[in-house]
DNA sequence: AATGAATGAGGGTTCATTCAT
DNA sequence: GATGAATGAACCCTCATTCAT
C-alpha cells in the first residue's frame, strides 16, 4: 500500500516542523507512526532525503495555492498583487517545516536546500512578472521594461525578507494587521 | 588565567559560526583550543551556555558600533539613519553566529535565543526612535508621534527582513549594490 | 523458468567475488540482477546457502578441468604433475569466491566450509595418488606404497599452502615466473 | 591509568580471534571488558583501528620471538633456519587474529593490513638474508649473491603457503610431525 | 584552574529474513 | 514462481557531560 509511505510523511512532517531536523530522530518518527525504523529506510535513503520530501511538499502546496491568485480572471493586477501577497504570507504561516531550512547552516550543509528555494525563487518571479505585464498592458504600472528583473530581485527580496519577523519570531499574529500598509508601499512603488 | 576563557571563547566563535550548533562538538572546540574538554565546562556550564556567550558577544559588538553612529555629531538626522542601516548590515554580515539563531528550531527551543533577540530589538527601537526625534525637532522628519511606535515596529521588521536574503542567502555581495535605494525608499517614507 | 535462479547465481557469484562474503548484501545482489529480493529466497534458503551454491561450482569446475588433466593420454606421468599444478593454480586464480573460504573466520563459523574443503581435498589426494601410481608403473617414481599417504599429504599441503601468495596477496603475476621452479622440485623430491 | 586500555586490548584479543572480525562487535567487546561502548572509542579512533592494534602486537610478539633466534650465537646457521621456521609455526600458531587476517576480503578492503604484512615481509626477508650470509661465510651454504632474492621471496613465500594448511584448517597437530622433513628440503635446497 | 579518562544514552543506518499477494 | 513492502535486531559511532586528580 501506498499507505505506510504516506503515514510516515504526515507523521514526519508534524514532528519535524515542532521540533525541528536536528532534535527529530528517525526513531521517534517510527515510534509514531507505529512503523519499524527499517520501513522509513525503505521508502526513504535517509533522514535528508524524508526531510526534503516533507519541505517539497509544503512548497508544492505554495506554489499551487499561489498559482490559484495568479490566474484568477476576477483579480485586477494592483488586486492580484495585493492577494498574491497576503496567500503567500497565510500558506507560509502554516508550512513550518520549510521555515527550518532558513537557517545557515542547512544552506551550507545541505544542497538540497539551495536547489529548492532557487526553484521556488525563480518560480515567484515568474509569476509575479506576469501580473505586472498585465498591470503594464492595462495601464495601471509604468513600464519600466530595463529594469524589471533589478525591480523583480528586491521585490523578492523584501518578500523573503519578512519572512523571519513574521513567522520565525512569531509575530505573524502581531503583524499581519499592519500587513496593508506594507503592500499599499510596495504597490506605490511599483505604480509611480 | 583569563587567557583560557578567552582562548575557548575565540576558537567557539569561529567553529560554530562554520558548522553551526549542532554540528560544532565541544570535542572539536577543545581540540582546536588546545585545552582539555574538561576545561570548557570549567567556564561554561553547557555547550548552550558557550554558544550564549559567543552570540551575545557579536551583539555587543553590533550594538557598539553602531552606538558611534547614534551619537555622532556630525551627521544629520537622514544621514544618520542611513548610516544605520548601512552598518547595521555590514556588521551582521560578519556576525555568522547571530545567524545561525534565526533558525526556527532555536526560536522554539531555546529560550535564550528569544531573550537575546528581544533585547536588541527593543535597544535598537531606542536608538532609531532617537535618531527619529532628532529629526522632527530639527523640521526634517513629520511629526507623528501617535504612530511613532508602530512606524519603528514596521521599519525594524524590515531591517531584520532583510537578514535573510542579505546573509543566509549569501546575497550580500550581489544586493548590496542596491542597498543605497532601498534606503532611499524607506527614508522618503519617513519623511513625508 | 530456471533463468532466474541462474541469473541470481551468475551475478552472486560475481559480486561475492569482489566484495567477499560479508560486505556482499542480499539486496545489492538482488538489485543487480534485477530481480525482487524475495526471490532470492524462493531459490535459496539464506545468504548462506547462496553463497555455499556459488563456492560449490568453482570447486565442480575445478575438478572438472583437473579431471581432463589426469585423464590426458597424451600425458606422461611427470608432464601430468606438472599440467596438473599449472592448471589448479590457473583455475583457482580465477575463482575468487574460493578465496574467500580460506579466511579464518569462514572455517570457524561456517560447516559447509569445512564440508566443500574436505571433499576437495580427498578428491585430489584421489587423482595425485592415480597419477603416482602410473608413475611407479612405468618405473618413474620410487614406489614408497607405505609413505604414500604421508607423501600425498605433504604434496597436498604444499599446494594449498601456495594459495595465499599466490593469489590472496595478488601475487600470482609476480610469481608465477618462478613456478616452474618450484614444480621441478617438487618433481624431483618424488622422483628420488 | 593505562589499565583500561590494556584491558580493553586484552579482550578484544580474545574475542577478536575467537569470532573474526566482522562477528565480533565492539558491543561485546565492551560489555565483557565491563567497559562502556564510549571508552572503546576513547581509546581507538574505530573497529578497524583497535582491530589493527591487536594484529599488531600479535606481529611484534612474532618479531621478538624470532629475533631471539635470528641472534642466538649457540646456534650454527642450519640449526638457526630449522629454529626459526619452528619457531615461526609455533607463534603464529596463537597468533589467531593474524590468521584473520589472511582473508580475501581484508586484503581488497582494509589497506592496513597490506601495511602490516609488507612491513613484517621485508623484516623477515632482513633476518633470512643474515641467517644465510653467515652460512655462506662459514661456508655451509653455496654463495649464489646474483640470485639471493630471488631465493629469499621464493622461501618466505613457501613459508606463508605453510600457513593455511597449518593454521586456518586447523592441522597444525596433524602436520608438525612432518614439519622437520619440510625443514631438512628446504635447506637441502639451499645448501646445494 | 585545569585536565583527560570514562561514560552511556542515543543516533542514523544496514540487512537478512518474512510474508501476503 | 515471483514480488516488494515491511520488519526489527544489530551495528558502528558520536557526543555532551561527569569526575577524580
Amino acid at each position: 500500500m501506498d499507505n505506510t509511505k504516506e503515514k510516515i510523511i504526515a507523521v514526519a512532517t508534524r514532528i519535524f516542523s515542532r521540533f525541528g531536523f536536528y532534535k527529530t530522530s528517525m526513531d521517534e518518527i517510527a515510534r509514531t507512526a507505529h512503523k519499524a525504523k527499517g520501513s522509513l529506510y525503505y521508502h526513504f535513503t535517509s533522514k535528508e532525503a524524508l526531510f526534503t520530501e516533507v519541505v517539497d511538499r509544503e512548497l508544492k502546496n505554495l506554489k499551487a495555492e499561489l498559482a490559484l491568485v495568479v490566474t484568477d480572471p476576477a483579480l485586477n493586477p494592483k488586486e492580484k498583487i495585493r492577494q498574491y501577497l497576503i496567500t503567500r504570507m497565510s500558506v507560509l504561516n502554516k508550512a513550518a517545516n520549510y521555515h527550518e531550512v532558513l537557517s545557515a547552516d542547512f544552506m551550507e550543509h545541505f544542497e538540497f536546500v539551495d536547489q529548492l528555494r532557487a526553484d521556488l525563487d525563480s518560480w515567484e518571479k515568474e509569476q509575479l512578472k506576469s501580473i505586472i505585464k498585465q498591470g503594464i498592458e492595462s495601464g495601471v504600472f509604468v513600464d519600466q521594461t530595463d529594469k524589471m528583473d533589478i525591480l523583480l530581485d528586491v521585490f523578492i527580496m523584501v518578500l523573503k525578507g519578512l519572512e523571519i519577523p513574521f513567522f520565525l519570531q512569531g509575530k505573524y499574529d502581531a503583524l499581519s494587521p499592519h500587513f496593508d500598509d506594507l503592500i499599499q508601499i510596495l504597490i506605490k512603488g511599483i505604480s509611480i
